[in-house]
DNA sequence: ACGCAGATTTTCT
DNA sequence: GAAAATCTGCGTT
């Protein structure tokens, strides 16, 4: 998989404006060896957007061992645990000590099929956050590590049409459900189902 | 196709 | 003790 990694000056900037600016490109994983490499095309993502967001782990300005990695350099990954089984990635987005981020929802998969397929044991494969995260093999492990060089990255792709991309409420969640923070591709067969 | 409950553990109250 | 940025399996329609 080769491409242009999206720079750390991308991801310092508004974390919505990230978040739509993900839209389109590509998350690369050589967790397991580059045999094993997987990747994905972004199709669906959700801001949160900072310690004014009530549906941010930071909200408040929570600064736990847990939601450290928010507080770190943009363009880093926060990979949380949740549910007592489920890992979920994010971008982290904003300046240093700004604790924001992108959480990354669905991709269209691109490579790696069979590894996918063998990690899930079923389809589909990276239609929602948890589901992803296994079918790339992103554990805690990744927690706090960059997303422009090493194991996990985040290349360049190619960009959405403005009119592609839909905004809507963010899943899941029980505070400011009504914010339109959650950004997919329009038609897109591999955006994760909603409620 | 839809709805509901179970899984399982970290985190904070 | 309860909730959590979820997913799956099983029941019913």
């Amino acid at each position: 998989m080769q491409g242009s990694a999206v720079q750390a000056k991308f991801y310092a900037r508004p974390t919505e404006s990230v978040a739509r600016g993900l839209l389109g490109h590509i998350l690369v994983s050589d967790v397991g060896g580059r045999r094993h490499q997987t990747a994905g095309r972004i199709v669906e993502v959700e801001a949160y957007v900072g310690p004014h967001d009530p549906a941010c782990h930071a909200y408040g300005h929570r600064r736990t061992p847990r939601t450290e990695p928010l507080y770190g350099p943009p363009g880093t990954a926060y990979v949380y645990f949740t549910y007592g089984m489920h890992w979920c990635l994010n971008a982290v987005t904003e300046p240093q000590e700004f604790p924001a981020a992108v959480l990354i929802r669905a991709l269209e998969p691109l490579a790696g099929f069979a590894t996918m397929r063998k990690r899930r044991g079923k389809e589909p494969l990276c239609s929602g956050p948890a589901r992803l995260c296994e079918a790339l093999g992103v554990t805690g492990a990744l927690n706090g590590v960059s997303l422009q060089r090493g194991v996990l990255r985040i290349l360049e792709g190619t960009r959405p049409r403005k009119r592609d991309i839909v905004a809507g409420p963010r899943i899941g969640i029980t505070q400011a459900t009504n914010w339109p923070l959650r950004y997919y591709l329009k038609g897109s067969p591999w955006v994760s189902a909603v409620r």
